[in-house]
DNA sequence: AAAATCACG
DNA sequence: ACGTACGTGATTTTG
């Protein structure tokens, strides 16, 4: 049977409205219109639509004055104001559906029920299944046998499911009593009154004995006690709730099933509609669907690549996220006079195609090329000539575009690939797939690099970031690929005793904890831990958002003295966090060769840096003791580790760009910094400097980085907040050119929507102009930091270049392995370490000229830990 | 999938 | 009156 949907416009986006605000964040498009309810609504209507349903219809209600309101005053009376930032998104709605091609009802005078309930009817009466999705229970009374309610409890993945049957066993109810039920009942959320002290219970027990309200009236002598005197005294007040609750289901309504007919949106329209509201995922989702025709792309399918191939993109399909372990599946090849796709079987017997890989004289010009360069390293192919590569050019230009081809298209509004996840799936459906499929996406990939590259280059060239591009990111991408494929030799045995001692001393203090909170528990949960220590225990402190307690470090150093269980708790976290991450995580991470071949994101953060991932080898523990022995596990390879780290970088962009005399003076003498600045703050002489001193001027320091904010400076070196305002005032008279600087980038952040570094690396903040004053705020903190912490990764990616030049140049053997941000960690053959040093200090302290100096410290070692 | 927590610079 | 420092990644629990 054809199946008619019924949605409760009203109801739906209510529900998807505080689905989607609980923590007072409303998503809004770029031009801060709130978006949520619709984003909310729009997935599930999605969901809904999956039913493939002949005919869709949407009621709203329209206005607030229906005729409830004049058989009951108070009828909604008590409802809380609509939320402002809900308001407009009513009318954004009804532009979604029409985008949608769905039709809509909205009556004066009439609730969207009643359209509902009428609209039941003429589903029934055309012999149609109707479905009906809402999250009001007053529904339930149109069930039939031909009528089904959908309540959501939670989205709408999760639907009750209402028929006659289920309230039969429910509440042994028929459909037309659940009015007597809610006019017993009452209503608070529509402040209907019903019987004062009449609740579900007692409601059912009435009507299984009189069956309607109107028989309870009949009998209404004849109940006895306290529950006689309440009915006989609120009858009429229920009789009057029965009629304000029953949904009317003959109101005059225009509707035939042409109207009611859903026969499919317009790709084009409901994009728009999308791409107005920033609702990108939503764009996602239906490309997926949409059987969009994309540009004709005729190519072949070889298994021999053409002779004499020339310059030309180049795109492998590499299976895994991690290319150090993946298959290769083929290459799509593209330029103005070939287009083919070539599988990776039929690649390794083409002598002809491993040829024109190697070559470095054909250029190449891929996406993403360091994982192209290792995919096919790990297979025992050579790939030269990669003199392009469109994913780090977008990178250069924005830092905001994921490294997804589909997304950096999107940037050159180009349209004509796909996202990974339309070709193979996504999650537990990811498969390979078929070949004519896979070869057309590989080609449309290649294609796509090739008519993009010159739309990048002349992009870089306009925001002259060019040089930034091809002297800086692109080195750097064969240095990184390098230092990836070398990795880092880990002693395995020495992850497996640290693990058996720390499994042994976390089992101790499990026991122990039990024995002080007098049961067991999960003591990973915070929310069983809070209940312990803050319920059961007493521990005062409170709560934090909707979750409960909080339960992290800092709080709990509070309350190191308040039980004994707290700093027991507090080394059950450090040797678990240790065990699992780092002991346990990294003996799973050992490749065949001892190695740790970790892989470097190149294209994520917003200020320039890197991010090591699968594993992090950036987060090795170093802090604590315990944590630092895990360092001893990471050995050379070929006789020492070495490393050479820059000494307070940051600080040091700091006063360069901002100017700041003192600051530059003190570099240059090479004094302590933080003891300087204290000394300078607090007026005494540098060998006056108590540790205390140096302590708050060394948070300071910090914070000034991180474009601080007295609460937290305060939080952070116990103070109040007037003392840390005082302390701050101090530190901007004593280098009062910071606060000029820090004024001066906020200013330029907004005037022209970015900041940028001494290689002009950009960060574009476009919540600078928020209408919101914490977003506001943050985006002032990111303008102060940004130029600071990018132009320590910009120096740090030229250091690496002019290390790897002077190793090039003195032709030593040794290698980078591996960058911590400001450290650079090289595996050093005994026999060069002394000619090796001096070199590597040279290309890092002189890569660039700062008005101070650049300094770094180096040590060498056997293994990771005993380097400083 | 999100939240909480904690590892690093 | 608000809610609070920058940049990351991995693990575990929970809805």
């Amino acid at each position: 049977m054809e199946e008619l949907i019924l949605i409760d416009g009203n109801s739906l986006l209510f529900k998807a409205f505080y689905a989607t605000s609980y923590n007072g964040n409303f998503m809004e498009n770029k031009d801060g219109i709130p978006t949520n309810a619709v984003f909310g609504f729009a997935r599930m209507m999605k969901k809904i639509l999956e039913r493939n349903a002949k005919y869709v219809l949407v009621a709203f209600d329209a206005g607030k004055h229906t005729f409830r309101n004049d058989m009951l005053e108070s009828y909604k009376a008590t409802r809380k104001e609509t939320p402002a930032e809900l308001v407009p998104q009513f009318a954004m709605v009804r532009e979604y559906l029409t985008a949608h091609n769905i039709a809509y009802f909205e009556k004066e005078g009439y609730e969207g029920d009643d359209i509902i309930g009428t609209l039941v009817k003429f589903g029934e009466s055309h012999n149609l299944t109707v479905s009906v999705f809402t999250g009001d229970k007053d529904a339930f009374q149109l069930c039939s046998d031909h009528t089904t309610i959908y309540r959501t409890v939670k989205g709408v993945s999760e639907l009750d499911i209402y028929n006659p049957a289920t309230l039969k066993e429910k509440w042994d109810l028929a459909p037309d009593q659940i009015r007597d039920m809610l006019g017993l009942m009452g209503d608070t959320a529509d402040n209907i009154p019903g019987i004062k002290g009449v609740g579900e219970k007692t409601a059912l027990k009435l009507l299984h004995q009189y069956g309607t309200i109107e028989g309870i009236d009949e009998h209404k002598e004849e109940i006895k006690g306290k529950l006689g005197e309440k009915v006989r005294a609120g009858i009429e007040d229920a009789k009057m709730s029965k009629e304000v609750a029953t949904i009317l289901t003959d109101i005059p309504l225009d509707v035939d099933l042409e109207t009611a007919h859903y026969d499919g949106y317009d790709f084009d329209t409901l994009k728009d509609f999308f791409k107005k509201y920033d609702m990108n995922s939503l764009i996602r989702d239906i490309s997926k669907e949409a059987i969009t025709p994309r540009r004709a792309l005729t190519f072949d399918l070889v298994n021999r690549a053409p002779e004499n191939l020339g310059d030309s993109a180049l795109y492998t399909a590499i299976y895994d996220e991690n290319y150090h372990k993946s298959i290769i599946l083929g290459f799509g090849v593209y330029n103005d006079t070939h287009a083919f796709f070539i599988s990776f079987e039929d690649a390794l017997k083409d002598q002809n195609f491993l040829n024109y890989l190697k070559d470095a004289s054909i250029k190449k010009y891929g996406f993403a090329i360091k994982s192209m360069i290792n995919g096919l390293r790990w297979n025992g192919i050579e790939v030269n000539g990669l003199s392009f590569d469109l994913s780090l050019a977008t990178y250069v230009l924005s830092p905001s575009i994921k490294e997804v081809m589909k997304n950096v298209a999107d940037f050159y509004g180009y349209d004509d690939v796909r996202y990974e996840e339309e070709v193979y799936g996504k999650g537990a459906k990811k498969h390979i797939p078929e070949t004519e499929i896979l070869a057309r996406d590989c080609v449309e990939k290649a294609r796509c690099i090739y008519e993009l590259m010159p739309q990048a280059i002349g992009k870089l060239k306009e925001a002259e970031q060019y040089e930034l591009y091809e002297n800086l990111e692109l080195p750097v991408t064969y240095i990184l690929a390098d230092m990836e494929f070398a990795g880092a030799k880990v002693d395995e045995n020495i992850l497996k005793s640290m693990d058996q001692a720390f499994d042994q001393e976390i089992g101790e203090i499990e026991s122990q904890i039990y024995d002080l909170a007098g049961e067991n528990f999960n003591i990973s949960s915070p929310k069983q831990l809070g209940t312990i220590l803050f319920e059961k225990l007493g521990l005062k402190n409170g709560k934090k958002t909707k979750t409960g307690y909080s339960t992290s470090q800092d709080i709990l150093e509070k309350n190191i003295e308040a039980h004994p269980i707290v700093p027991l708790v507090l080394r059950y976290r450090m040797l678990t966090k240790l065990s699992s991450t780092y002991l346990k995580g990294l003996q799973d991470q050992i490749f065949p060769d001892g190695k740790i071949h970790t892989i470097y994101k190149q294209t994520l953060t917003q200020t320039g840096r890197l991010s090591s991932v699968d594993p992090n080898l950036q987060n090795i523990p170093v802090r604590t003791h315990e944590g630092k022995m895990i360092r001893k596990a990471f050995v050379s390879d070929h006789g020492y580790l070495l490393s050479f780290d820059y000494s307070q970088i940051e600080l040091r962009i700091l006063a360069h760009l901002a100017h700041v005399p003192k600051l530059i003076e003190a570099f240059k003498a090479d004094k302590d910094i933080h003891a300087h600045t204290a000394a300078l703050v607090f007026g005494v002489n540098d060998e006056d400097v108590t540790p205390e001193m140096r302590r708050q001027a060394k948070a300071v320091n910090f914070g000034i980085i991180y474009g601080m904010t007295e609460f937290r400076l305060a939080k952070d070196i116990g103070m109040s907040l007037d003392e840390a305002r005082d302390f701050i005032a101090r530190y901007y008279a004593t280098y009062p050119e910071i606060r000029t600087y820090m004024e001066g980038i906020v200013k330029e952040c907004e005037a022209q929507g970015y900041v940028s570094t001494v290689l002009n690396r950009k960060r574009f903040i476009p919540t600078i102009h928020d209408k919101n004053r914490m977003v506001r705020e943050q985006a002032k903190r990111f303008a102060m930091n940004a130029p600071i912490q990018g132009s320590g990764a910009d120096i740090m990616k030229l250091a690496m270049i002019k290390v790897q030049e002077a190793i090039n140049a003195h032709h030593f053997k040794s290698e980078i392995i591996l960058q911590v941000h400001d450290e650079l960690i090289f595996d050093v053959y005994k026999d060069e370490i002394d000619t090796f040093m001096p070199v590597v200090k040279e290309a890092m302290e002189t890569c660039f000229a700062l008005d101070v100096p650049l300094k770094v410290e180096g040590n060498y070692a056997d293994n990771w830990c005993d380097l400083k």
